[in-house]
DNA sequence: ATGAAAGCGCTAACAA
DNA sequence: TTGTTAGCGCTTTCAT
């Protein structure tokens, strides 16, 4: 019989019996673990491509534990786009490490931790978590999972026991606000995320600091802190703006959405954008492209952020307890007109559709 | 022995022990295979709450087959966004089934091919397919798995052993152009997909059959098929509005990236929509409302297609043949500025922060 | 280095 | 209805 009756599946015995070896040797060869390449490899190889056998997965998970699978927990995608860029390259990334990707995508915290737990009661040989709030999801996690890799993307590093994987974002705003003052701003305003998010406060340090060494002057009504949609940056830009004898000459916005936002207000207000007003967002959302003009943002390193998170996982050896990573990839800065005023970039509007395919 | 000392898991042995009753009754309650709410029943629930068991998932797809876990293969997520909010929407279908989403991105025919063929031999129960390219992927597919249930979503039905679920094109084209005619267009262009791409034709003719009915004219010349980019869009409509005579005062676009690039081009040319120009772009991503002014669109039934493809998944039963379900949902016309002249609906630029959050 | 055989945890067939 | 038991297909130990 080449094949099992019920699942029409060939299974290792078939490969063993053409290749006149034993289950083993067939397990052991292609597997990897005996590389020699020999008569023996040759015949299994053979036999395998001929009956066009291909491991099962729940037997091999069951004996050996091991999934290749990677579970991936993120908030829905939605203004925000920073999940769905970094989605892309996780996906790559998993292809790239011959592993499978197990998605969740959970709007609220709430719906994340059962995310969390389906995942892992299920069997994954790694976790990686974007959480948007910056809650701590894996503080719930059961004892007998703390020996499984997790790796946090982004977000405030919380327990030193998680790998942590990001942006370094006081890297990230140090070149913002050297880039607007470099292009003449003295006044910059910072709507940033809400304050409850740790990372809210390091950025919101680094800003002061930054712009202080500068000697331009933060004025403390012009931080503020809140969600990342669109209609804040708008609300945001109007009471910034309207009525005021003192404006600020910049606005550095904690995302693309809430650029966006201070952008239409400006346009209502009659504000030239960068003449009178620099803006520049978070995240280099292709919408970036769009906007008119095209927005200046931050882009973080969506390819090495995501390849790291899948090496940490796929090196990881139980046995050897390391250290948990901390790897914060300094971004980079996509100058656009925005904050590039007519003199010393060119006011005349370049067809954005150059963009990524 | 509460627990396997190897892998630190409590098994249903364990439960079956401590309910004092046989591992296959705890298989059955559990399973909801047995649903009678005796002293049994409670028993079991109860010990299994006790010891926080919850089965394997290699163990019990090995034996059953049944892996509760549908394949999902999209093209990468870029400029195009419809499935990028899909994905949310199917996402969230597959967590009410209570299923497992394993997620293969893959940006050209060739990668989906291998993403295919990577997922089946994994062992899922379900696939469904988003294929950007009207590529027939299925065609390679290996006799062994030609029952299993495999919905495609959009495109053009290729095999008629293929569920599909998408949206009704030509309905969508009527409401477009009827939508058009109602705001007084009287010369609408139509700037398509690729030619190749099977739905472009179908459009098409849509386009055609319904403009001749309701009195318009349809130019030839204003009929363009090509990628859906923003770039493609800019430069279409510098072609159609530069240096002509005849002009149309309206552009149907196959996109919405599509759309945002005509807007672009219609800004740079002078001319003012929706007063001059009405454009209007398909799939409502989330740019429509960032557009200036905001972009009328076609809204497919994100929703309701993600679950109707989940359910066909779910409810499939290999011994009833069953024909091939054909499921095109009714699509919405989302109203903005782009096509609302200041007379029909309102001029002042209303704040667009209001979408989904 | 290779083969024989145990057994991963579960479900389904069969027996009671 | 419940229990007993075989066995899903693989990996891995142990014996050769």
């Amino acid at each position: 019989m080449a094949r099992n009756l019920a699942t029409g599946q060939v299974s290792i015995a078939n490969v063993a019996a053409l290749a006149n070896v034993s289950t083993a040797t067939v397990s052991r060869v292609l597997s990897g673990q005996r590389d020699k390449d020999d008569d023996i490899s040759r015949r299994v190889k053979e036999a395998a491509a001929k009956l066009n056998y291909s491991v099962n997965f729940a037997a091999s998970s069951l004996r050996s534990d091991v999934t290749r699978t990677i579970g991936l927990v993120i908030p829905e995608i939605s203004e925000e786009q920073t999940p769905t860029l970094l989605l892309n390259s996780l996906s790559a990334a998993i292809r790239e490490a011959n592993r499978y990707l197990l998605l969740a995508i959970g709007a609220d915290a709430e719906r994340q931790k059962e995310d969390l737990h389906s995942l892992l009661t299920r069997g994954i040989d790694g976790l990686i978590i974007i959480s948007s709030n910056d809650e701590n999801l894996v503080e719930s996690l059961d004892e007998e999972y703390k020996n499984l890799p997790i790796v946090q993307i982004g977000g405030k590093s919380l327990t030193p026991h998680i790998n942590w994987v990001g942006t370094d974002q006081s890297e990230a705003m140090r070149m913002t606000v050297d880039h607007l003052a470099e292009q003449g701003s003295h006044a910059i305003a910072y709507l940033s995320r809400e304050i409850e998010s740790y990372t809210a406060a390091d950025l919101f340090t680094t800003f002061y600091t930054q712009s202080k060494a500068l000697d331009l002057t933060p004025d403390p009504d012009w931080v503020q802190f809140g969600p990342c949609t669109m209609e804040r940056g708008y609300q945001a830009a109007i009471s910034l703006f309207q009525d005021r004898r003192v404006v600020p000459d910049a606005v550095v916005c904690a995302s693309d959405s809430i650029a966006m936002g201070v952008l239409i207000a400006c346009k209502h207000l009659g504000l030239d954008v960068p003449e009178d007003v620099k803006i520049i967002g978070y995240g280099d959302a292709p919408a970036c492209e769009i906007a008119q003009p095209a927005l200046t943002s931050i882009r973080p390193m969506y390819e090495e952020i995501a390849e790291e998170s899948v090496s940490i996982i796929c090196d990881w050896d139980t046995n050897k307890p390391r250290m948990a990573a901390y790897q914060a990839f300094k971004p980079e800065l996509i100058y656009r007109e925005s904050t590039w005023s007519p003199r010393t970039g060119s006011s005349d509007m370049t067809l954005p559709g150059t963009a990524d395919n």
